[in-house]
Parts: structure tokens; C-alpha cells; sequence
DNA sequence: CCACAGGCCTGCAGGC
DNA sequence: TGCCTGCAGGCCTGTG
């Protein structure tokens, strides 16, 4: 399920093996993702550079030479693998990648042949993933970049900005924060595990965030600072469900063993002292964790 | 067989 | 009228 910390994960593991190098060969083998994939789309990737890999909420974003971006959604299901060729002479080479080793060979999409050798396979099941390419100067007007919220690990992410966009709604901090045009990146999960650090009842209305006197306050302060701090301890940890590239080992990424409510319907709260039960409930139609005696 | 998982868009209905 | 809100449904497939 990537939400922001795996999306910069695989970032991360694609960055060194993309970024610099150009498009060899460009194997599409089915029509369409979630969207229908760009008309002609391995010809015009072939002999392009991948100047940068950048990452908005949960968007990736390749710059490519001759002036069109590579826009890039993992969905739900989408998966990057790395296979870099050995070195003659040297060491084996090895397969680093983002995936499940299991990963069904018959969702391999998409397969990126770069010049310099290395493989990289985007597989998805689910196909609610896309690609996407645009021309640069479009980008920024593009409906799916338009009016996404902050980037939560940046500058912008403040008690003030949370006050002022949850003044006037009545919809409840579940949905408030799974919206993207609040704050981009946050999926289910981590949604889920910054009420809990902030200490905040997924039920409770947004717009008491924007109350000015008192302790209501105060919760904005404590929910800006669960979310930076979630996001960050989860980004370091190679996110919560992707394999780590940096490993060759294909260990998982650790995040998840760091749940504390995710998926924990009747177990203890892990607050100390705390002889609370975590509790399922569905909000908006999707699954909420929490402590009820934690979270007010 | 069924429910569920989750990102995100669409459509619809009700309220102010 | 038009916006906000809260639903349900759809896209897909693997898993239990």
C-alpha cells in the first residue's frame, strides 16, 4: 500500500539506477494501466535522459530530457523491481528490488531497458496505477498536480496551516487528513498512526483543529508534529511493506513492525500504562484504527 | 462463494 | 443557484 514513505522509498532505490541514464528500450505490455498508457509510449521514452526523480505526495516525477515529465502512480498495488547486470569481472550483480520476490511475472507491465544495463519492472495487479507523460511546462497546471495540499515533511506542514484549512469543516479528522488537497501523501495507514501519536479521536470534527483559545489549540500543534514525526520514522525505516533496495537481502521494509494501531483490532494499546484495546471501526467506508482511550 | 484490502475518481442525494 | 458533505460504486486482483 504505498502511501508517501514507500513512494520516497522506491524513489530512493530508483533514483541511482534512472536518474543520469537514458531509455535503451521501453517494453509496454499491456494498453493501459488505470489510464490508457501514452500513445507511443516506448518510442518516445527510447534515447530520452532521466534528468531527476522527484517525489509529490504520492506521485513520482521523472524530468526527462527533450522537455516532457514521467508521471508515475503506484496505485495500490504497484511495484518497482531493480535488476542491475553484473559487471564483467567483477562481482555478480543482483536483483534489488521494491517488489515481493514473488511478484507475479504476468502483471509486469511496463519494462524500462536503460542504456547503462540496469532493468526496471513495474508490476501491478490491481492496475490502478498510471503513467503518464507530459509536456514540463504543463505539469504544474496538470489536474492531478493541481490544488494537492502540502508536502508534509516540508516547511509548509504547520499547526497555523492545519488551523486555517480545517476552519469551517465539518467533515471528521479521518477524512480530513486522507484528503489530498490538505496534505499529500497520507494514505490509510498512516493516517491511522499519526491520530494515534497526536493522541486525536479519528471521529472528531477537523474544524476544532481552528479553534485559536484554549487547548483545542493545541491539537494542531500535536497533529503536525505526529505526522512529521510518523512519516519520518517511517521513511527511515524503508517504509512499511516495500522491499528495501538498498538490501540485497530483500529484507522488508521495517515500518510495519512499528504499527502501533494499523491492523491491531484487539490487541493492547502499545502506550505504556495504557490498558487500552485497539479498535476497528470503518469511516467514509474504509477501516479506522485507533485507542479509544488514547484518542479524545 | 464472499468480504476485504486500499487510492482516487465519479455520481448522486441531501442540507444549508 | 451552488457548494459542501457523506454516501455508494467502480476500477482490479490476491488472500483468507
Amino acid at each position: 500500500m504505498p502511501e508517501l514513505p514507500e513512494v520516497e522509498t522506491v524513489r530512493r532505490g530508483l533514483a541511482p539506477v534512472l536518474v543520469g541514464h537514458s531509455f535503451k528500450r521501453v517494453e509496454q505490455r499491456r494498453a493501459d494501466l488505470r489510464f490508457p498508457l501514452p500513445q507511443n509510449f516506448g518510442a518516445r521514452l527510447r534515447g530520452r535522459k532521466v534528468v531527476s526523480l522527484e517525489r509529490r505526495g504520492k506521485y513520482l516525477i521523472a524530468h526527462l530530457s527533450g522537455g516532457e515529465v514521467l508521471l508515475m502512480h503506484l496505485g495500490m498495488s504497484g511495484r518497482f523491481t531493480v535488476h542491475v547486470p553484473a559487471k564483467p569481472g567483477k562481482t555478480a550483480g543482483g536483483r534489488v528490488s521494491t517488489a515481493q520476490s514473488h511478484a507475479n511475472p504476468k502483471h509486469d507491465h511496463v519494462v524500462f531497458h536503460m542504456e547503462q544495463g540496469a532493468v526496471v519492472t513495474y508490476n501491478d495487479p490491481r492496475r490502478f496505477g498510471f503513467m503518464l507523460l507530459i509536456p514540463a511546462p504543463e505539469l504544474a497546471h496538470h489536474p492531478l498536480m493541481q490544488g494537492l495540499g502540502v508536502e508534509p515533511l516540508g516547511p509548509e506542514l504547520t499547526p497555523d496551516y492545519l488551523a486555517r484549512r480545517a476552519a469551517g469543516k465539518a467533515v471528521d479528522l479521518k477524512a480530513f487528513l486522507s484528503d489530498q488537497r490538505i496534505v499529500a501523501g497520507l494514505g490509510n495507514i498512516y493516517v491511522c498512526e499519526a491520530l494515534f501519536r497526536a493522541g486525536l479521536a479519528p471521529t472528531r470534527p477537523a474544524a476544532n483543529l481552528a479553534r485559536k483559545d484554549g487547548r483545542p489549540r493545541e491539537h494542531a500543534r500535536r497533529l503536525a508534529g505526529a505526522l512529521r514525526a510518523v512519516l519520518k520514522d517511517a521513511v527511515a525505516a524503508g517504509g512499511s511493506s516495500l522491499r528495501d533496495y538498498r538490501r540485497a537481502d530483500g529484507a522488508l521494509g521495517e515500518f510495519q513492525h512499528a504499527f502501533t494501531v494499523y491492523d491491531r483490532e484487539d490487541q493492547a494499546c502499545v502506550r505504556p500504562g495504557c490498558r487500552g484495546t485497539v479498535r476497528r471501526i470503518v469511516q467514509g467506508g474504509r477501516a479506522t484504527f485507533l485507542c479509544p482511550k488514547c484518542q479524545r
